[in-house]
DNA sequence: TATTGCATTATGTCTAAACTTAATTATTCT
DNA sequence: AGAATAATTAAGTTTAGACATAATGCAATA
């Protein structure tokens, strides 16, 4: 087609997936209901078969509609409430807060992996990794504690790697790049080692932030970072 | 075309986007560098260019590449972390665990809102709205105590609905759909309300989650949810 | 009656071609 | 040289058409 309308300012997809959440959203189409094919929504909104689909797929992922072949596309019952969170760099944290960034080693060593980090990663327990204990600083103020042991098998030059003047993490991202991540939060209380290093309260609740990450080869590296209370991670808009 | 190949079991764009990252993890594509443009690689894997694009849009969702019209795709220097989390619906994980699910709930009354509540959601401080105290519980175990805030505007019969019968999460998940929900995680330790309702000693470390929704019209609700000890939020697979 | 097989249907995916848009590069003008 | 302008390029998006696939329901069969 060589005439069309004006031409909207975001995209079709978009603009389609937009009604159909709001139909959804004032009740036009009701939890549960059956909606329209693609090939009538085409018709209705004036697109593509590809372009509605786009768009359902699009709300399809993010819980509002349940879509199967042959079944068609129904309103979500329960509709699933994904969080998408941005783990971000702590550098890049501390430095778009600005503050300056430095981080402190406080132990690089070679050591056998206890049971239940082994289990955890898919090892077998006395394997030897590299463990790696650091603190990571804004403007001298303890932001976050990492405790991390690296697979020596997952890069090479990994072994003489010397992290105190390289941030283990960005070295990571830029040398081992990985398949699969497996992150958690949890709550924990501060125990000696975790106040003495962020400079708190023993039993002070910190936000726990266990990270896993693994290539074809097998675990590059896990970590338990412990984030200085008031920490808040929140689905970045 | 009538005929082509046996086909691939999975589909052609995953593949490519498989392949892709195959290169970049195995450092046949480094870290800043141009990719190929979609037209060569349309070639490359004998697809449409439709196809491709739509494998390297995935692997840019991913954070793995950076894609600039004109200027071209290239491997992420710092690959974005992004972690999807599903929150559970409480009675679900309840359930799911093998474990009969019950709730009570502490209070639930009209009272103005407290200032830094108010803020958050973006209503006037001191605007009457639904305070609701709940704990829901596994096997007579306490799960989580949520401390809610729900304005009456946002659904028609709000005002009406007794949850001490009815579990307000899935009541709003029915009756009033949201179009932006903002969740955050932090620590806290048990002051003595979340102790006594948890049943946990106070100063335990709680994983705590503030979700708040909002449609067209306005805040629906916002809601502090205290989680039992050991509360672990993961990706879930 | 229970089972198997087939037609139907809605979504899933792909293709080829076109047009749109943002950004870079080259060119022209001052 | 520096600024404004045009050309070019690569991604972004849409389209129409086709075939693939998974459910569903119906019909024929054992």
């Amino acid at each position: 087609m060589t005439d069309h309308q004006p031409g909207p300012t975001s995209p079709k997809a978009q603009l389609i997936a937009g009604e159909v959440r709001r139909r959804i959203v004032e009740r036009e189409w009701q939890q549960g209901e059956r909606i329209p094919d693609e090939a009538d929504l085409a018709v209705t909104f004036g697109a593509a078969r590809a372009t509605v689909n786009k768009a359902l797929q699009l709300l399809a992922d993010e819980g509002l509609l349940d879509r199967r072949r042959r079944a068609g596309t129904r309103v979500a019952v329960n509709p699933v409430r994904k969080a998408v969170f941005t783990i971000p760099i702590i550098r890049e944290q501390v430095e778009s807060a600005g503050m300056e960034y430095s981080h402190r080693v406080i132990a690089q060593r070679r050591s056998p992996v206890p049971e239940a980090i082994a289990t955890r990663i898919g090892l077998p327990a006395g394997r030897i990794l590299i463990h790696l204990r650091a603190v990571h600083y804004g403007n001298d103020r303890a932001f976050q504690f990492e405790d991390r042991w690296i697979n020596p098998d997952s890069a090479p030059g990994l072994d003489t790697v010397d992290f105190r003047h390289q941030n283990a993490n960005e070295w990571l991202v830029r040398n081992a790049p990985y398949l699969r991540a497996d992150i958690a939060f949890s709550a924990e209380n501060a125990d000696r080692r975790d106040a003495r290093l962020l400079r708190v309260p023993k039993g002070q609740a910190l936000l726990i932030l266990h990270r896993s990450t693994w290539n074809d080869a097998g675990p590059i590296t896990t970590v338990r970072i412990a984030c200085h209370p008031g920490y808040v991670m929140s689905t970045a808009g």
